[in-house]
DNA sequence: CCGAATCGTTGACCTGCATCAAGTCCGAAG
DNA sequence: CTTCGGACTTGATGCAGGTCAACGATTCGG
């Protein structure tokens, strides 16, 4: 699961880039020969084992990411520990877009994995040199803020059943983008933690993978992977079938 | 309120930008003469009254906007009705930037105001020529995404009382941008609309706004109006003075 | 292979907010 | 000024999901 974080640690030049299972996924895609080799360079290709800390919610932001193995979880907390999950980070992604001086989130690793991680300075001059890396960066920061807009309606709007619909179906896309066809599903996070991204309980969560369990919509494989046995069944639980302004793809 | 609409329709060339109010506060800020001249070009100077629709949810998405003067409403709904409101814009503002080929929100005036109004086709071809706008809303896009986070946070895991006094606070802090001193805060949307906005229904809006009058913390100057009494006391009820991360301004 | 710790499930009960139902207030049109 | 309709407030009641509690299942270090 883990099995290229070494080789690309241990790699040289663009040799690590070209290697790189993530780049098909991730924003550095764009970008040829040269470009790679810049960004290589600036590139700390780190890597971090299950339950490690990336970055402090109120800490200096001086370092961006880009997951090439693994998943992280990224959050929120308030005082009294309240937490709010704000997403989930697998291949391909990139943390550290919505920073200011510190970060406003904390990341942590949920599974061992790499990372090209670039001191911030550094990245903002390169993006100054490859127009085409920043564009690309803005249509990613586009994509996330239109995800981000789908979660406020599911965390202000949607009923538990729905909210676990939707988290599973949206699990199952980026299942089918990464390659998969979208009908096993890989949960790598705890029930507590889908609970504290979808804004509800442990038990609540549980509750109702019981429910789709049941109904015969989803089968469970083991703790942290199930098949979608009714996918249309469940588009119509998360609310997606008919929203209204759903157009086809 | 809306003084400024016909003088931005009406003039030519630069003088529109230059004469702009909401230039200090949007992404153009960063242009020089040439860059503003280009971007004026492109620009379809509209106005808008009250209710008027600017985006459809679903329809396709040709146009960007930039408000330049009144308020917007952007929101997305589920087929039965349930709304989520997921934003409101304010002279500055950029709207448009969370699409792909379909817009995934509707926008609808508040107030009558006006905008520039730009092919998205167009847009994008004016990036690529000048560097330093996409880096500005490259930067805006990480804000947006900031705040994104800080309202999933609330949805999912904050009280009504605490949801209601975070709106309050962040409405302050963008009075405060916008060159006031943060104590009188306007309020161009209704009840419900907060209601949508925070994930509530508009008796509980109605229910905790009473009840930070009695308590003191709020004085309601009009039905649309209102001063903060005592902001650290609201503050606290945010739950901001205490946030796990919180570092010190 | 074993045992402890953590994770997950299920049940019983409770509560914060939604829902339902009257009113009251306010602003725009005459 | 009056009148009308929508916006707002307030109260009574209900329920989805939270909380508390008990108990299986899984994982992992040794």
């Amino acid at each position: 699961m883990t099995a290229n974080t070494m080789a690309c640690a241990g790699a040289e030049s663009v040799e690590v880039c070209a290697g790189c299972s993530a780049r098909r996924l991730s924003v550095c895609g764009v970008l040829e020969q040269e470009g790679l080799r810049r960004l290589n360079d600036a590139a700390d290709h780190m890597s971090f084992s299950a339950g490690e800390v990336l970055v402090r919610e109120g800490d200096p932001a001086t370092h961006l990411f880009n997951i090439t193995v693994g998943d992280v979880r990224v959050h929120k907390l308030l005082s009294d520990g309240r937490r709010q999950i704000v997403g989930f980070l697998s291949p391909g992604d990139f943390l550290g877009l919505a920073t200011g001086d510190q970060y406003a989130f904390s990341a942590e690793a949920l599974t061992a994995g790499s990372a090209c991680r670039f001191r911030k300075t550094d990245y903002r001059k390169i993006l100054r040199e490859m127009p085409d890396l920043e564009h690309a960066l803005l249509d990613r920061a586009a994509h996330e803020l239109k995800a981000a807009h789908d979660q406020m309606l599911l965390l202000g709007r949607k009923t538990a059943m729905e909210r676990l619909a939707s988290f599973l179906m949206n699990l199952s896309d980026r299942a089918r983008r990464a390659g998969g066809e979208g009908r096993l599903i890989e949960l790598p996070m705890t029930r507590a933690e889908i609970a504290d991204y979808l804004g509800l309980t442990t038990e609540t969560v549980s509750r109702n993978t019981t429910r789709l369990k049941t109904r015969g919509v989803i089968r469970l494989l083991s703790m942290h992977s199930l098949s979608i046995e009714r996918p249309s069944e469940l588009l119509h639980l998360a609310g997606l079938d008919a929203e209204a302004g759903d157009a086809p793809v």
